[in-house]
DNA sequence: AATATTTGTTAGGTATACCTAATTTATTAT
DNA sequence: ATAATAAATTAGGTATACCTAACAAATATT
């Protein structure tokens, strides 16, 4: 049992990074890392040792790299908070796929579990809810377009 | 004209306090600052310097501290996001006030200006849109009561 | 199996951003 | 005016998180 001690949002980035080449490849490796996080190899070992020592990862020396139970559950929360503000961002805000993923992936550090849990909740309810003959979010649309708001 | 070069979460930060200790106080102390922003004095002057080679503030030692016309520009900019991210948390989300406060904090330095229009334009469109005999948010909050979704 | 290539690690360095304790300057009270 | 108090700065230290370049280990090629 590691103190939990907050993780800082860099360690966030990796374990979520992390899991993203766990899907993909079954393993993570370093270079990959480095890769996705846009840093160097050299930057890498570090950070895993700092994960491995709070016991969120499997490492051993020139060895792969896996999420323990810990780290994997912290790494789906964060993906899960990307994903959903990614999506509140697309498919209510209309922004650009590309800006809403790097603007999800600065905010996913700043959401706690209620403020998530509400957002879920309210991308839910603008499905649901029936507006005029359309819905909460095609109107939307249409608002931006009937006052001129950038459709970019 | 010194470069721009991206200011840091931090340093925003400070602007942002600066500038509502110049709403509040006329200039702003550096032990308020302090305090505002939960660190010790010790740690304030050196952000003082680089702000203030950053053409952000005027300083000079033992001296008061007022923005520059440049750190006023940025401190509006950041403090709109803020308001508006936590109107949207409150108003929208109906996040309880400190809590949104907080999140807004945090969230306010990772949304881009485009995000930011679109997000006040939503809001905006939720409180022109009438839905049944209500509105959009009031509807959300009957939503939430019907889907037992946590309210506190 | 030996060599080449790729990948990972280490070591030393930079920058940010905080801390504490000592010191200096400014302000206030007598 | 002087002494006491308050505020700001400095100096030295810690932690995070990155960099580059040199080195070591593992994998792939012939």
């Amino acid at each position: 049992m590691e103190k939990d001690a907050e993780l800082s949002e860099n360690l966030e980035d990796y374990l979520e990074v992390i899991l993203e080449l766990e899907k993909t490849r079954k393993v993570a490796r370093g270079k990959e890392i480095a890769q996705k996080l846009n840093i160097q190899p050299g930057s890498v070992t570090g950070a895993l040792k700092t994960l491995d020592k709070k016991g969120l990862i499997n490492w051993e020396k020139y060895g792969y790299i896996t999420l323990t139970k810990k780290g994997l559950n912290i790494a789906e929360n964060i993906t899960q908070r990307h994903e959903v503000l990614k999506n509140f961002l697309v498919n209510v805000l209309q922004i650009e796929k590309d800006s809403a993923d790097a603007t999800a992936c600065r905010m996913e550090h700043a959401i706690d579990d209620t403020t998530m849990s509400k957002l879920v909740s309210f991308i839910e309810y603008l499905n649901a809810c029936p507006h005029a003959e359309t819905n909460c979010t095609r109107a939307f649309v249409a608002y931006c377009e009937a006052n001129g708001v950038d459709q970019t």
